[in-house]
DNA sequence: TATTATACTGTATATATATTCAGTATATAA
DNA sequence: TTATATACTGAATATATATACAGTATAATA
């Protein structure tokens, strides 16, 4: 990144503000009216030496165009690297997991929390993972893969039902859930006659209260 | 803020996402392509359909003139509001808890995760409290507080010991502390003889993997 | 010295974009 | 039954906007 000139800073200011402000970028012409530059060309000058240095990037064609790309230290250390991720109630059948009825409502947290990244939280129904100390209403944090091994606790769809289990693949075509409360049974799928899909895998839990 | 249709929501999700990759909002024409609609009208009697219902605003004559207005109650209780938490591990006897010889690490996590705040996290050894779905290596946010009723989870010491357990008070001069697994037995004791100090109450848990 | 970057004014224009008007169809409320 | 809201297609258009081109001027760099 190169060094910006002061009056490339106040420009680049004054498109932060304005987005700030009004939600979206401003055009070559709200820039000069900021400024108090009388030609558009003194904004666009501006913009493309920006872009140049790296601090934006313009689509082109595009009217409003400016993105302001972030490169502040704060946010790549990760530790501050807060990011919102939804929580996922009770899951209608068919719909997909992270359409925006599902989800309950928006969490902060960090990205690096757990030490495996993840893609949303769970709420938790029932006990039937009670001994692996996952209880109702708990919250865990799935990562959306189909890597995944036995032993691993998967949040599985059959049907009509979301649930998490452990899960265990003793032949090609057959798979095991297993709960891990001993009031419940194992759920075996024959992948010939049944569907599963694995929707992701457990990798954090979060219990309030 | 009155009902929102499903494929209005489905527009204000896809607006939502535009924003989120591009930096910018979308035109009418950029909504049509994402929902697949064959007219800028369509897209225009959405956005009206959403400035009404007080979803989103949009600027007259302007380009790219939307922006989401943002009702979220957790964004106002500054949920970016970030701090840095100390992970406490087996702690010394007689040393303070929160010396810096006993701190494992740092985390970042926002102030207002759980319902209650909290001023540090414990990882927990041994499985005393498993039926309460508290395992070995989890983290439990403790508060530190002397206000603690019957039924809490507290942190207590007694003399070198940091323990986990249920807290309940049978008499002025006695106090039990249950585990939550059959294979451990209540500790009594009776605080004319034997020192007890609560160190504070559990709030809530993270677990990692 | 010539070159390049900065920092502007001023004009022009193709096109990107908002926005209106004219329809069609369905469902719900008064 | 007559509105009113939803959910679209299709076409037309005024204007908002990016962007190029032609200049002027200053300071730093090679």
């Amino acid at each position: 990144m190169k060094d910006i000139t002061p009056q490339q800073n106040k420009v680049l200011d004054c498109i932060k503000v304005y987005i700030k402000e009004t939600g979206f970028p401003p055009t070559r012409s709200d820039i000069c009216k900021e400024m108090g530059f009388k030609s558009p060309n003194s904004a666009e000058t501006h913009l493309r030496a920006l872009e140049k240095k790296g601090f934006i990037s313009i689509a082109s064609g595009a009217s409003r165009g400016i993105s302001i790309i972030n490169n502040d230290i704060k946010e790549e250390a990760s530790s501050y690297d807060s990011n919102e991720y939804p929580i996922v109630g009770l899951v209608a059948a068919g719909s997909p997991t992270l359409a925006s009825e599902n989800i309950e409502k928006q969490v902060s947290c960090p990205a690096n929390f757990f030490s495996t990244s993840f893609d949303y939280f769970l709420r938790v129904k029932g006990l039937s993972m009670k001994n692996a100390g996952i209880m109702e209403d708990d919250l865990i944090a799935v990562k959306k893969t189909h890597d995944i091994r036995n032993g691993d606790i998967v949040i599985a769809r059959i049907e009509d039902e979301v649930t998490v289990k452990y899960f265990r693949k003793p032949a090609e075509d057959m798979v095991v859930l297993e709960p891990a409360n001993e009031d419940f049974n194992d759920i075996e799928i024959n992948l010939r006659n049944e569907d599963l899909f694995i929707e992701g895998k457990y990798v954090g839990l979060i219990r309030e209260n």
